[in-house]
This record gives C-alpha cells, sequence and structure tokens, in this order.
DNA sequence: TGGGAGCGCTACTCTTCAAGTAGCACTGTC
DNA sequence: GACAGTGCTACTTGAAGAGTAGCGCTCCCA
C-alpha cells in the first residue's frame, strides 16, 4: 500500500475555468487594477507596471469574452461579475497584508523523508 | 484634456507580489487542489489534469519559498499560512458558482467609440 | 540480498506564451 | 492639414511551459 490513495477523483468544480482564466499572466493583475475604476488601455498599461500591449489586449480579450471586463465611455470596466469578482479578490488582499511579514520568515520545510534530492 | 487623468500612483500594495505569484500557471490550481488536504507529488500531478513534473516542481519551489507549502509525511501540504489564503480562495468558488451560467451570456461589449477597430 | 514497484524530482527537447518595440487607423483640436 | 492622443496589432526575441525519459532513493517481499 503506497503512503496515499493512489488517485483523487473529485474536481469538475466551476472553479476550474476560473483559475485557469485568472493563471494567465497579468490577469489578476490587471482586475485588480480595474477595481478602482474604469480606466483607459494606455491608462491600464501603465498602472500594470509598463506591461507590453499585446499580452494586455489578449488578456482583455479573454476577460471581456468571460463576461468580466466591458468597454465603457472612459475605457475598460468591470462588469457588475467583473466587480464580484474583484470583491472576492479584495480577500486576497486582506491576506496579503498579514503574509507580507511572514515571507521574511519564510522556511522552505526540507523534512528527512525525501528521497529523490538530486544535487541538479 | 485627455479623456481621463494621464496616471494612477497608488499600487504598492503588499497585494502585488501575491498577485504576480499567483498569476503564474497553475499556482492557483496547485493550491486548490492541496486545499483539501496533503498531497504526493505525484497525486498532485494527476489532481491538476497530469499537469508537467518540470512545472509542477518550478511553482512547488516557489510556493515553499512564499511559505504556502510545506512538506509533511502524507507529501506536501499547505501551511498555515497557505491555508489561511485558500480560504482566501474559497470567496473565489463562491463567485465562480454564480459566474458559471452567467458565462452562456457573456457578451463582448463594444461599443461604438472605439477608435482603431482594425481588422487584423 | 536483490529485484521490482513506487516515489519525488531533474534533464532534455520542442512548443507556446509573453516582452519589447514600432507603427497603423481613428478621433479631437487647432 | 499638422499635431497629439488613443486603442490595438504586427513583428522579432526571449522566457516559460508541455511532454517524455530517467535518475536516486525507499519500501516490500521473497
Amino acid at each position: 500500500m503506497p503512503t496515499r490513495p493512489p488517485a483523487r477523483p473529485r474536481a469538475r468544480n466551476p472553479i476550474l475555468p476560473l483559475l485557469d482564466l485568472l493563471g494567465r499572466r497579468w490577469a489578476l493583475r490587471v482586475l485588480w487594477e480595474l477595481r478602482i475604476g474604469a480606466c483607459g488601455f494606455r491608462n491600464l498599461q501603465t498602472a500594470c507596471g509598463n506591461i507590453s500591449p499585446t499580452v494586455l489586449s489578449t488578456r482583455m480579450r479573454e476577460l471581456r469574452k468571460a463576461g468580466l471586463v466591458t468597454d465603457s465611455l472612459p475605457g475598460l470596466e468591470l462588469t457588475p461579475s467583473g466587480e464580484e469578482l474583484a470583491q472576492a479578490l479584495a480577500a486576497l488582499d486582506g491576506f496579503a497584508r498579514r503574509w507580507q511579514p511572514a515571507r521574511s520568515r519564510a522556511k522552505a520545510g526540507r523534512i528527512s523523508r525525501g528521497p529523490g534530492q538530486r544535487r541538479g
């Protein structure tokens, strides 16, 4: 008998496609910046630390298609659904404030059991 | 005068490094899978849909360094900090369940103002 | 004591994605 | 018409991820 059951079935939660979408580069950041309010393309670019327009354009297309962002007169804007997501992201912000100090004493907790430690 | 103020200062929130970390491929998914409980490397690989061991190894190294994941006897496990983050992720799950149905009627809301619509 | 199965993880190649830069089509102002 | 500003795309270069093979280790059973 191995250390654990051989597989974990579950999954197919509705969160999976969301995690896939948000797991793309800058997706989270863009939503976070848009949380404050509508913003033009170039302003958004600047707000995200001069992100490349290529990837910003791609992300926006995906987020638009997902119904999280829309075009408005002032520029790019969160949809109601997007704002709801931004609310959930606020929980991340709360965590980040407590987590930040802990990063200093972050440990890479290697335990004695580790079998395959090659010195690559 | 342009449509909006030329730049948005703010930022340098503690959430930015977190968004950067979680914005990497599979990072969110791995945390989500680990939320249920400790899991071996290969099991975790399977749970994430046969993710490549290369990237899983890289993500785990980053998450360990960030103090979110640690090695335990049963395998890979969330630290208390990691569990706290997983709690915040649960908010995402709640959103996803309401968002899923809305994806069908997602609109790419093009408005008339858009200047640079090239037909590339 | 040795063979097989299972583990975590790395090395390698190939593909895909993102960064970086230049520039177009369009609008508004003068 | 010249100019400045905007959203966005095309292109090239570099980095990240996917896919596969296999190492070093441990456990199990004979």
